[in-house]
DNA sequence: AATTCATGCAACCGCATCATA
DNA sequence: TTATGATGCGGTTGCATGAAT
């Protein structure tokens, strides 16, 4: 037999989330941790599918999350990633701290693929593409029209800059990135994506940097976390299960809060105070760091 | 000022893969 | 081993917002 439903979708709230939807799932996260996306709904007293919460929470909620605008040295490590990747959001993504795959994904789709363009080149095979009309179809169905005629618009002087650093990023990829190239663009679909793992375990390698510090301190953060509660009327309050499992969590909690890059956390609190404006959050960033003095 | 259009982003959908009974 | 559910991922949609007319 197997498991049981991921969630009967009946009575279900669908669309964008409320602060209350927010609140709910961030203070159950936190006092819970994350086992099984399928009970949180449930448990944190949310009509949402687990489905719906996790996604929530990953694009949205993560305390790691960077958000901002991206920067041009990040959007040309995306292009750089794209051309040996494709569209492998989710790879692409895991190596920039604080940046989602949906992220990345819509930044591309509304700002690099048109950037790329004007540049002259094709964003799906990060080719030049020809300056006369081309038989070739982009793959971009909706507005592959812009590629060649605006390239040869004003704003072609203004991105001649950008132009050069995009040729010294294209240029400098291996020789063989072709290769690599043609295999990502044309297996997507065809070759399963196991056959691949090598160079994703070296992938993975390579991206061993800070991301992953940050992922650690983050789980040490959630670990943490376990003896919160938002009590409501914006306070935080630690609650009295001493547990051994919550204890020898509160224990390294205490010691790893100075660890716990104070940036990111503090970002955290920043973004979803910004982002939510909630005064509470600022009284949980007093409560956490009271937490961790003791 | 009102309307239309374009853009960006959050969220949903469906499929693939992994995990489990 | 097989069937089924959970999770992760990429593609797509729909809404909110700002710009243009």
């Amino acid at each position: 037999m197997g498991r049981q439903p991921c969630c009967d979708k009946v009575g279900l709230k669908r669309g964008p989330w409320t602060i209350e939807e927010d609140h709910k799932l961030i203070n159950f996260i936190l006092n819970n941790g994350i086992h099984c996306w399928r009970m949180v709904p449930k448990l944190a007293g949310l009509l949402r599918c687990g489905k719906s919460c996790r996604l929530r929470w990953i694009n949205y909620l993560r305390p790691d999350l960077k958000r901002g605008a991206f920067t041009e040295m990040e959007e040309d490590q995306i292009i750089q990633l794209h051309s040996r990747l494709g569209n492998r959001w989710s790879k692409i993504a895991s190596h920039f701290a604080g940046r989602t795959d949906n992220e990345i994904k819509n930044h591309w789709n509304t700002r690099i693929k048109k950037r790329l363009k004007l540049l002259g080149v094709d964003p799906v095979t990060h080719k030049p593409t020809t300056t006369t009309t081309t038989d070739q179809k982009t793959t971009d169905d909706d507005d592959d029209q812009t590629s060649t005629l605006e390239s040869n618009s004003p704003k072609e002087s203004s991105s001649v800059q950008e132009n050069t650093s995009l040729e010294i990023i294209l240029e400098s990829r291996d020789d063989d990135m072709e290769d690599d190239h043609n295999n990502t663009n044309n297996v997507k679909k065809d070759i399963p994506r196991t056959e691949d793992k090598v160079e994703e375990q070296v992938e993975e390698l390579i991206s061993m940097d800070d991301t992953t510090d940050l992922l650690k301190n983050y789980e040490l953060m959630m670990c943490s976390g376990a003896n919160l509660e938002f009590v409501g009327g914006g306070s935080w309050n630690q609650e009295s299960n001493t547990s051994t499992t919550v204890s020898a969590c509160s224990s390294s909690f205490s010691s790893s809060m100075e660890e716990i890059s104070d940036p990111s956390l503090q970002q955290w609190f920043d973004n979803v105070d910004s982002i939510l404006s909630w005064d509470c959050f600022n009284q949980l960033e007093e409560n956490l760091f009271q937490l961790g003095g003791k």
